[in-house]
DNA sequence: CATCGATTGGTAATTGGTTGCAATTGATAG
DNA sequence: CTATCAATTGCAACCAATTACCAATCGATG
């Protein structure tokens, strides 16, 4: 995992040189988003700023974590039961691993992905622009609980 | 590619071993999912359709690609944006390549994805049921059409 | 050929994440 | 202190793929 103030910097960074406001939600939604811990939704982000921010809009989420999106530093990873989870950690595609369960989502260090896009655009012809690698299967956790 | 009247003849065998009825709507569905050039959607299977059954219904088409997916003879492929296309002809989990302006997906042939689920496996300690590799890129009639 | 449950066709309803909008807030400059 | 304006809030509305519904029809069987 990168580490998690540099993120933050790097995301108010970016805020600042497209001179958007840093507004005490916005760089709250920065601060999770750098950590994204667990991979969070926008509800879940939105919960968790409950407790610091009690009147703040589930939309003032949306758009603050699709604005940081929108400036390349968070990843969304949109599943097809239309459920989205977010990763300002590492915002750039790499493999992940889903618990079917609990849904927790977690990063697994991979040493046979490699290159692999490369042998994709000799293979097709395609350019290739971004990929997808999930893995989805029972946690440790929730396997205990059965 | 599998051969696509084999695959036919595995579907239409599921279904009778299940003891579902062979409409020629259903028997349809299945030869176009055999087939599944191109990877189809459910609107483009119904479109298909259209010419051999100017009466079929959408829902038709909905519930025997359900039925068929249901027995284990085609991979839904669902997408962020809401989208499914399936394929009958490997129906298991093998990476994709899909081009983001035609929306046509095909399958490489990747000599370096192999036995990927049992390594994240070890890694993380969950026992992993399935997986995506999608790759998502411009293909060579897109690219030359700019 | 008769029977009966499965299947079909046509359409309305659903669904829940996301967005649009009017009103309000709050930070900043003068 | 006041003016200004972008950001936020709260809620209503959207939306399109999928599902539910039900009467009419069909397939399989003996």
């Amino acid at each position: 995992m990168a580490d998690q103030s540099e993120r933050f910097d790097a995301i108010v960074a970016k805020l600042r040189a497209n001179e958007f406001k840093l507004t005490p939600q916005r760089l709250a939604v920065a601060r999770i988003l750098a950590g994204s811990a667990g991979h969070p939704s926008v509800d879940q982000i939105y919960t968790r700023l409950l407790k610091d921010f009690p009147t703040i809009s589930l939309a003032t989420v949306y758009r603050n974590v699709m604005l940081i999106k929108s400036l390349g530093e968070v990843l969304e990873l949109g599943f097809a039961d239309g459920s989205n989870r977010y990763d300002g950690n590492k915002p750039y595609p790499h493999p992940h691993v889903i618990c079917v369960q609990c849904k927790q989502v977690i990063d697994p260090d991979l040493s046979t992905f490699k290159n692999m896009a490369a042998e994709v655009e000799k293979e097709t012809g395609y350019r290739i622009l971004t990929h997808r690698l999930d893995f989805f299967g029972i946690c440790r956790e929730c396997a205990q609980k059965q």
